[in-house]
DNA sequence: AAACGCCGCAACCGCCGAGGT
DNA sequence: AACCTCGGCGGTTGCGGCGTT
């Protein structure tokens, strides 16, 4: 038989609590112990089923609570464990003490949720999604707020910028052809890809597999390396599209990871050294594989320390200061024969 | 200044498993 | 075995604060 609920009874109080409901709980649970969460109101002399009294104490009174903002490295537990356990809030509570199961998963639905949205990563996968990535308003932003762009340098011979991105960009640009869907957010993504095709970028074919990425190539070849790394990432993403949960940690490798050889747009190139700490890439090895690349173009300028192997996209000091790194997504220097106004109108 | 919409968080709801009778 | 109680969990809701128009 179904059981009644504990509210049901008339004459208990429901909504907030006031603050001398919250004192009787806490005086009577600090001369009694919580006991039989059942018969605490009435002994509290409580208007509230026992529940309720449970859960206030458990979420908000309990002496060991920690309040306030979530540090990074909290943050970083809670993405790496939720890789892991999924919306198990209870177990990943037990590995941050303080923090209430409830109180991690409004923090997740509100905060890193949007934020993993937003760099285009499924927050119930963990695994890159091109179609959440918004990356026209990347781009838009981006290409209206930095006013230099280098093909030069995007195309290899000086490698300025992470060619991650590139590639992310060159297949998203690529597929969205492909696709032939009316997309109106695209034009500049599209005058971007003409730009690109100008100038030797070609979007991938299928019959344009290359062989694995050389170590120490020439900057004589930077279209081959180019489409050697699309074809990659795109085969990662193709995986990616199709794997569960207890794929995605095999489903990525290192040359998805951090090339050595590239450099970024930090003045200070920071990348992360996966490498050296196995058992974070065993965590969640997709995770990683993406955030490196958003490290690379998320990590502050001004950042003093270095991203470690434990590092994820989410260290910086602020939010906002978070999502701005984003705008830095894409760098390129526009070169003098360039009509940037014929570039940028739409 | 008022209206409106969005966001974050505390609290509620419904379900489940364990354990007791 | 059936029923009941209890604690616990994850999903959802509703309200207050805040920013925008």
């Amino acid at each position: 038989m179904g059981r009644a609920p504990c509210c049901d009874k008339a004459g208990l109080k429901k909504g907030p609590w006031t603050p001398e409901e919250d004192h009787k709980l806490i005086s009577y649970i600090q001369l009694h112990g919580p006991g039989n969460w059942r018969n605490l109101p009435k002994n509290a002399g409580l208007q509230r089923c026992g529940k309720s009294c449970r859960l206030r104490w458990t979420n908000y009174l309990r002496p060991d609570i920690k309040r306030g903002r979530f540090s990074f490295e909290e943050e970083e537990t809670i993405i790496q464990l939720h890789s892991i356990l999924g919306n198990k809030w209870s177990a990943i509570a037990v590995r941050l003490p303080g923090r209430t199961d409830n109180e991690i998963k409004n923090y997740w639905n509100t905060h890193i949720r949007k934020r993993l949205l937003r760099m285009g990563i499924d927050p119930v996968t963990h695994a890159p999604r091109l179609d959440l990535l918004d990356l026209s308003s990347i781009l838009s932003s981006t290409l209206c707020n930095q006013s230099i762009l280098n093909m030069s340098n995007l195309l290899g011979t000086q490698a300025l910028m992470n060619p991650e991105l590139l590639r992310l960009a060159t297949t998203i640009l690529s597929l969205k052809q492909e696709s032939q869907v009316p997309f109106p957010q695209n034009l500049q993504e599209n005058q971007l890809c003409n730009f690109l095709l100008q100038n030797q970028v070609q979007p991938l074919q299928a019959n344009q597999y290359q062989a694995p990425i050389q170590e120490g190539f020439s900057s004589e070849e930077p279209n081959q390396l180019m489409q050697a790394n699309v074809e990659g990432f795109l085969s990662k993403v193709a995986t990616f599209g199709n794997s569960q949960e207890n794929s995605i940690a095999s489903n990525l490798n290192e040359d998805f990871v951090c090339q050595p050889n590239y450099m970024y747009c930090d003045s200070n190139p920071i990348v992360p050294d996966l490498a050296e700490n196995p058992n974070f890439q065993s965590l969640n090895n997709s995770y990683q594989n993406f955030s490196s690349f958003d490290s690379a173009v998320s990590t502050p300028k001004s950042s003093p320390t270095p991203l470690n192997s434990s590092s994820t996209f989410i260290n910086s000091s602020t939010e906002d200061e978070r999502d701005s790194h984003c705008s830095n997504l894409l760098k390129f220097e526009i070169p003098e024969s360039l009509d940037i106004d014929e570039f940028m109108s739409i």
